[in-house]
DNA sequence: AATACTCATGCAAACGCTCACGTTACCGTT
DNA sequence: AACGGTAACGTGAGCGTTTGCATGAGTATT
């Protein structure tokens, strides 16, 4: 398949490369016959310019990269169509790339797209420590982290408030009546697990509550980590009647525990999630949970990185306080 | 930022860039203590060869294009999944492209993926008519189609057997003594669709059961289309005890419209979905369904478009027998 | 009629690699 | 001593674009 080169395209119109890069571009001056001649050539011959080359000649590739821990993690699709949907319409596409939760992998991933010139990228929730990650980011022409943190010069940021997220979902539950809550708080290593540590202590104090060590549980971020720190929780401190989850997933697992414990959701206790995936609604009991656009969170974050890739740094940090979301777990 | 090229190492370690060509890609005789010098400088000048000038002089982008309806739906990450994996194991990555289900844009990305001169590309339900789409593929070195037919010399195919899942889903509700079947048949578009019209009918008059065409409906593949359709299919013909649905959320819809009508699931109608998406297992009540490993299936996907862009068309087909999951909604 | 411009176009050098050859230096053979 | 062979490297052209600068043909100005 001996493709079609801009050579062969100026030769058959009788003009130089030049000229038909021109029309290409809609750069520089040109006569319409020349113009309208060479775009009948170009579409007689079929031929469609090569970006690689362009890119190796313009030192652009109009290509980013979206950074995802596991894309078949139901948060993921709604960010990356959304970051999607902007790139299209800037005329940029996306490299997919999951990290599996695997540092290492996170770190070659970086790299790939390092080699593969991207113009830049979008990194959901990073697991590098920061004296890897920042040197790994600071090859790139721009980026934008998507929950964490980074100094302005080096990413922009886009994040759930996720304080505020736990500290409207307790003084929910307080509103309630409820007065002994606990917070599955997600992997220790998680910046938005500390986040929602601090919302939920401080919403308790400010109320006039203390609040013990033990009644925060760290737990892996999905159905059997919900499962499991609920079930230990259960078994020590019977009278808690409130519980605020890290995650939908995380209180899925919790509602399956505390139906094992024979507790009822929301009688003997009501339980909080975040995110509002799909089957947040549809589960039994629909789940009371905290929610943002994740579409809008993944759009929001390209059109940041292409304003990064524009050079202005000025809006660095975006901060989307969630909406809380009442259903049955949690009325 | 001034990238180091291949010229910057070559010169500092006193070799040519030929040399360090070598040593980058392990071909050709080199004297292991240059090798070491070489890859000494490399590493301390933290070079990173580019993939875009390698592409143009290889006329090879280790990139793959992965077409998609839309990622945010259900059915796509898992797939999208499985194929970054094994691409990943193969040193190749992904271009995501979401057509949302519009065929001017479906192409656009398709020739979008040409642009940028994938080597190859993976493309799931695609919805163009096969005049334009054939032509479009048959400008990419190989091609594997999700869910679509195509002569093998222009792409490999791989699919779930629709019209056997409808067949076992019929089989199942017949034996529970369920004899008023009827379909919801997803969109008439949908290749998927037809095959399981296919099963479905020549389950039925295989066991002696007279198929009327009221009983099958066309839908829209979504929750709104299952409510709808059941809606209207029960305002006509109430005497339906069992349905099989186009996808899990067209059985959802299915199951809300059958709650308004005042029916019993599965008491007075059963009903058997497909995919077993996440929800399908939490919804209540469950939901019987057909299932196959997407993870699997974008996995294989991969590994065939890999097959053939080895130059191996041999295996053209693919075909996936789903398994019937019981659960509450069809015992 | 000469000058100064504008407009349309071409030339050649980059961009950072790979690939097909060519070239060395060194060794063993006869 | 002349030759051939081979391991280890270098040369130059090419991949398909874009970019800066130069060129030439008209047109308007004086």
């Amino acid at each position: 398949m001996a493709r079609i080169t801009i050579a062969d395209v100026a030769r058959e119109a009788g003009v130089s490369t030049m000229t038909v890069s021109r029309v290409l571009n809609n750069k520089g001056e040109i006569s319409d016959s020349t113009r309208e001649k060479v775009q009948q050539i170009i579409s007689r011959l079929n031929y469609r310019p090569s970006m690689v080359a362009r890119s190796l000649a313009s030192n652009s590739t109009r290509t980013l990269g979206l950074l995802v821990p596991d894309i078949a993690n139901p948060f993921f699709p709604e960010i990356a169509r959304g970051a999607e949907d902007v790139a299209w319409e800037h005329g940029f596409s996306l490299i997919l790339c999951n990290t599996v939760e695997d540092q290492e992998r996170e770190k070659r991933s970086l790299q790939l797209l390092e080699d593969k010139r991207v113009d830049g990228i979008v990194a959901c929730s990073p697991r590098l420590p920061d004296d890897e990650l920042i040197p790994l980011l600071e090859r790139h022409p721009a980026s934008v982290l998507v929950n964490r943190t980074a100094p302005s010069s080096i990413a922009g940021m886009i994040r759930r408030d996720d304080a505020y997220g736990a500290m409207r979902a307790v003084h929910h539950l307080l509103a309630d009546e409820r007065q002994a809550l606990c917070l599955l708080a997600g992997p220790t290593y998680s910046h938005g697990g500390k986040q929602r540590i601090r919302g939920f202590t401080s919403a308790l104090e400010a109320t006039g509550h203390s609040v013990e060590p033990e009644s925060i549980i760290t737990c892996s971020p999905d159905e059997a980590g919900g499962y499991e720190a609920a079930k230990r929780l259960l078994e020590t401190r019977l009278q808690v009647n409130g519980l605020v989850c890290y995650n939908d997933l995380v209180a899925l697992g919790a509602i399956q525990a505390c139906d094992e414990k024979g507790m009822r959701v929301p009688g003997d206790i009501a339980i909080v999630g975040c995110d509002d995936i799909r089957l947040a609604s549809l589960a039994t009991p629909a789940l009371t949970t905290l929610r943002i656009s994740l579409y809008e969170l993944g759009a929001n974050a390209v059109t940041m990185l292409l304003e990064r890739m524009g050079g202005n740094r000025e809006t660095d940090a975006v901060v989307i306080k969630p909406e809380l979301i009442v259903r049955a777990s949690a009325p």
